[in-house]
DNA sequence: TAGGCGCCTATACCAAAGTATAGTTTCGCC
DNA sequence: GGCGAAACTATACTTTGGTATAGGCGCCTA
């Protein structure tokens, strides 16, 4: 019987989530409330067949904790969850190594399906997301950044004025302006605002 | 038997949750993806004992969603639910005349209990919910926010000027700076940047 | 009914943000 | 050595953002 560990931090979530894979299928199912726990477990005696691991979560930081339990453990098989990552992410963490991205706007009966796929050895990911129209950008957008205009993202997004941003950068106030007005045109945006919310959408800082 | 109705985006934390409740509990449960769903089912020829919506779903525009619900079903027993709202909703989602606020922290007996708990008449609240420390600032701040104050603050999370803002709100843009001025005195912050991403912090929007 | 509050408008002013153009330096690369 | 790209600076300008002050209107409540 396929052994699986689910770690979220929302119990109500984890714990439906596990009854349900519990009767509807024959799995033997585990639980976790946060990675640290996650990672006990599995050093436990007993032996994990898939570990399913929610991305927001006590330890997580980002792809981090991904790549620890991948680093502790790497026979396992390692999906993440999440409700809000966009495609990036998704993306990000099929290329560190997971086996599978389970968005929470799955169907019951979809995410049975992935899991079964996972375990037989291949590697899921939901074709039909991230299709969606809001996060339109075409998220490479950031990749045609040059150093100096990511750093002026970076302090964009703490909310600081060019002058601030010239002091904590070294340099003239009129030359922040000039990053700034680069990274709205790459970016496709109208101001700074909206630079900095799109840049916290895609979890860059 | 008690009929329920569940909306959320999620499918599969939905359909988890409604799978549980009906096999653990002798409830009926339905199933909505939006708030609009949810609304067209409640106006069907089935009555409902209670509605569980989703703090963050398609139509709900926070609070908005729950006072539109109210407004139209004044007698079905009403629920919020959400992952990541913090006390102040919750606060405010029982001043607007919500039966119950359930965090998805939950345990999934807890759940159950919750849920029987308002079916009996009662107003459920999670007590020990909102002592978090990630939020730094006191998180109360937004509720000192008038209500055309906190509607131009939702539209500065689009990052949208004030001319804009002034438009979809239907007044002048002097009135829109007013608003603005007031927002960032109250939240303590010195700009609209920071105002936006502070309250996409506390997942206001 | 007088005061307070939320909401809206108005005028005016100054600071910050964003645009445009032009020029210098540095550095890696063919 | 010549070329291009990135980084930086400069001057000059327009638009937007934020502050200050003052007044009108509707609503509620002491």
């Amino acid at each position: 019987m396929p052994n699986i560990l689910i770690a979220d931090d929302h119990d109500l979530v984890r714990d439906t989530i596990a009854a349900y894979l519990e009767t509807v299928e024959d799995f033997r199912v585990q639980k976790a409330a946060s990675l640290d726990e996650a990672l006990t477990k599995m050093a436990g005696l007993e032996s994990f067949d898939l570990l399913i691991l929610d991305y927001n979560m006590p330890g997580m930081n980002g792809l981090a904790g991904l790549n620890r339990a991948r680093a502790e453990f790497p026979v396992t098989k390692l999906a993440l969850m999440s409700g809000v990552a966009n495609r990036d992410v998704a993306n990000s963490a099929l290329a560190n190594g997971a086996h599978g991205f389970i968005p929470k706007s799955l169907t019951a009966v979809s995410l049975v399906n992935a899991i079964k796929f996972i375990l037989s050895g291949e590697r899921y990911f939901p074709f039909d997301f991230g299709a969606d129209d809001a996060g339109a950008k075409p998220s490479g957008v950031f990749a045609t950044l040059s150093g100096r205009e990511m750093e002026t993202l970076e302090q964009l997004c703490i909310g600081l004025s060019n002058k601030e941003i010239a002091r904590t950068l070294g340099v003239q106030e009129v030359t922040v302006k000039l990053h700034v007005k680069n990274v709205l045109a790459k970016l496709g945006v109208s101001n700074r605002t909206q630079a900095a919310l799109l840049a916290k959408e895609h979890q860059l800082f």
